[in-house]
RNA sequence: GUUCCAGUAGCUCAGCUGGAUAGAGCAAUGCCCUUCUAAGGCAUCGGUCCGGGGUUCGAAUCCCUGCUGGGACACCA
């Protein structure tokens, strides 16, 4: 095991961060030893043992009836110069650090370039749903989840080097679109709509989205009281349905006027949608779609349904109703045909619909149903569903007075709590930094906890931001920038590791490809946001027990400056991933 | 009723799909600014991982069982 050997390895992983690289080194050797496994090195739990840890040996022999520690022995006598200080303890544990300079070559080597710390997989086209908003409806609390989720996932795709087509899916059809123009008849407006015999010229609709907001709740709360009203509400819906024209016409004018709110909320939410459709955008797709669902229909009750069960199955599973018995569409009939188009226009190798865990069955069955009636081939339909958002009594959250929260209320109440905290002397770009923060401080919330749990929504937690939250994140990207601001270049090269402190870093910044790796399994943001937050704890700390700018030694501040490019360059691309917007001063 | 998910520090949550002494943040207490942004750092306090069995070198994690809470179960989305 000469030089040449290492050499050897260096050249074939070159392109791999470096624990990817000591893992398949490992797998390398095992399998000289004769065992096929994946090896995966962690952070150890015990640091005065080594680094890392590798736990390796005792599955491995507990699988081939051999000695643990006898396995752990044979791989430790194979290991190259880069593993120093290899021990091997308890039952089978493999500790060991590594060759300091081993380690330096490779920060240096990624310290500007956060694609090359990045896992990069197999390419696969994906088109992910996300957002959901309901046309005429303000977004509320539970909107924030889908799009954050939503966006992130979609940029922790790119990342690691998916085709990702994003798809908003507006609620543009459905019960509220019959409360809308109702609402309109009510009133006594844009009548010629309303009137079948008018052979003149349609007005356009000229009402602004916060009109259509109050409208909306005006006829649903008439409509829930009053029989004839919800009637009404219920014949009017069918007939959009069944493509009255006029109606048609009118609700697509008051959809387009909703769309212009929903995208600014969207965009103060940096989410970006490569397509802005929705429900009626599927309408058209709905007969071909039903050429193939067609064969497994049957009447139940009068509705056209069709059995998505399984022989394993153990839970109960409904028919999918597809048809209403009125012979109007639903929510089923439109998400069919949704998925019908996109594998015609993408053929894309998965789907991801981001949306409430609630709905969970409900999308398995349109998923059998998909995969029944062969809409789908080579596609995968994968419902991504995340918790509840709770109050603070563990109830779906609510306002004070008992109503939904809308979303655009909750973003002014953080940024008015952001507000009253902001430094005085900060004039420039005040609203500009007021709105980073506040989004930063939403997203960091929403995104903390895994995805598929619950989470209890405190406002006052929200808006406090002591601790684990955005703006901590954002502050010390500040100090970072700062730091860099006031030298000359950016061209730091890590000489030497001086402190444990500095070290600590480092061997976070190695978990990396790890962490992205479980965030794109899990489809789960969690995982960053944890890292995130210790990797700007440990630099805070070194921020706090060393001064950079003022270090004598030349070799030793220019490692601190390296230090400064690479935790920036880790954190400044993490944030982005989770559609953070950072800051210059705050 | 059927079924799915959860139960970890006073509170809110992690815990890398079985690893070593279970971790963070908040709250509480005490320290640290003539130095790169104190929205920061350090220290202390805090645990029957819901209860009970089992599997094994080893369990918060897997299996069985009981308790508690929440969600979903046909014409809403």
């Amino acid at each position: 095991m000469g030089p040449y050997f290492i050499e050897f390895f260096y050249i074939v992983w070159e392109d791999l961060f470096m624990l990817k690289e000591l893992e398949s080194y490992l797998e390398s050797i095992l399998k000289e030893l004769g065992y096929e496994e994946i090896v995966t090195i962690l952070p150890s739990s015990k640091r005065d043992l080594g680094w890392y840890q590798v736990n390796i040996c005792m599955s491995l022999a507990k699988k081939y009836h051999q000695n643990p520690v006898e396995l752990a022995n044979l791989i430790k006598d194979k290991l190259d110069s880069r593993f120093t200080n290899v021990n091997i303890a308890g039952p089978g544990f493999i500790n060991f650090s590594l060759d300091t300079n081993y380690l330096m070559s490779f920060l240096n080597k990624n310290k500007d370039n956060f694609q090359t710390l990045v896992p990069s997989l197999e390419s696969k086209k994906v088109v992910i749903d996300f957002g959901g908003a309901n046309a005429a409806k303000a977004l509320h609390v539970g909107h924030m989840r889908s799009a954050n989720i939503g966006e992130a996932l979609r940029r922790l795709g790119k990342l690691v080097g998916y085709e990702m087509i994003s798809d908003v899916h507006l609620g543009d059809l459905g019960r509220q679109s019959g409360m809308l123009l109702s609402e309109i008849k009510k009133r006594g407006e844009y009548l010629e709509y309303f009137d079948d015999s008018y052979q003149g010229k349609y007005r356009k609709v000229e009402y602004t989205p916060t009109d259509l907001g109050k409208m909306y709740v005006s006829a649903n709360i008439d409509a829930k009281e009053n029989e004839e009203r919800m009637a009404e509400v219920r014949e009017i819906t069918a007939e959009i349905d069944k493509g009255n024209q006029r109606y048609l016409n009118l609700w697509k004018q008051l959809v387009a006027i909703s769309s212009i709110s929903i995208k600014k909320v969207y965009d103060e939410l940096n989410c970006h949608f490569d397509l802005f459709e929705g429900e009626l955008d599927a309408f058209k797709d709905i007969p071909k779609m039903l050429e193939k669902v067609n064969p497994y229909l049957y009447e139940s009750e009068g509705a056209m349904v069709m059995d998505v069960k399984e022989e394993n199955d153990t839970k109960e599973m409904p028919p999918l109703i597809v048809i209403k018995k009125d012979g109007a569409t639903i929510y089923a009939t439109r998400d069919l045909a949704t998925i019908y188009s996109r594998e015609e226009r993408f053929n894309p190798d998965e789907i991801w619909y981001v949306v409430d865990n609630r709905q969970g069955l409900y999308f398995e069955q349109v998923f059998r149903a998909a995969y029944k009636a062969q809409l789908v081939k080579n596609c995968n339909l994968l419902h991504l569903g995340f918790g509840t958002i709770n109050g603070t009594d563990g109830k779906p959250y609510k306002t004070r007075d008992g109503g939904v929260m809308e979303l655009s209320s909750l973003i002014d109440l953080i940024s008015q709590e952001i507000e009253k905290k902001m430094k005085d002397d900060i004039q420039t770009n005040r609203e500009e930094i007021k709105n980073a923060l506040t989004i930063a401080t939403l997203k960091y919330a929403d995104l903390m906890s895994f995805r598929a749990t619950d989470y209890i929504f405190d406002p006052i937690k929200f808006s406090s931001f002591d601790g684990k939250t955005g703006p901590y994140l954002l502050y010390t990207i500040v100090r970072l920038k700062s730091i860099l601001k006031k030298v000359e270049t950016k061209e730091y090269e890590i000489k030497k590791i001086t402190h444990d402190e500095e070290l600590d870093i480092y061997l976070k910044i190695t978990e990396l490809p790890n962490i992205i790796e479980r965030s794109i399994r899990d489809k789960s943001l969690n995982y960053i946001t944890d890292f995130l937050f210790d990797l700007a704890s440990l630099f805070n700390k070194f921020y706090n027990t060393y001064h950079i700018l003022t270090e004598k030694e030349k070799d030793i501040k220019e490692s601190y400056l390296g230090l400064v490019t690479l935790v920036y360059n880790v954190m400044h691309n993490l944030l982005d991933v989770l559609a953070i917007k950072e800051v210059d001063q705050m």
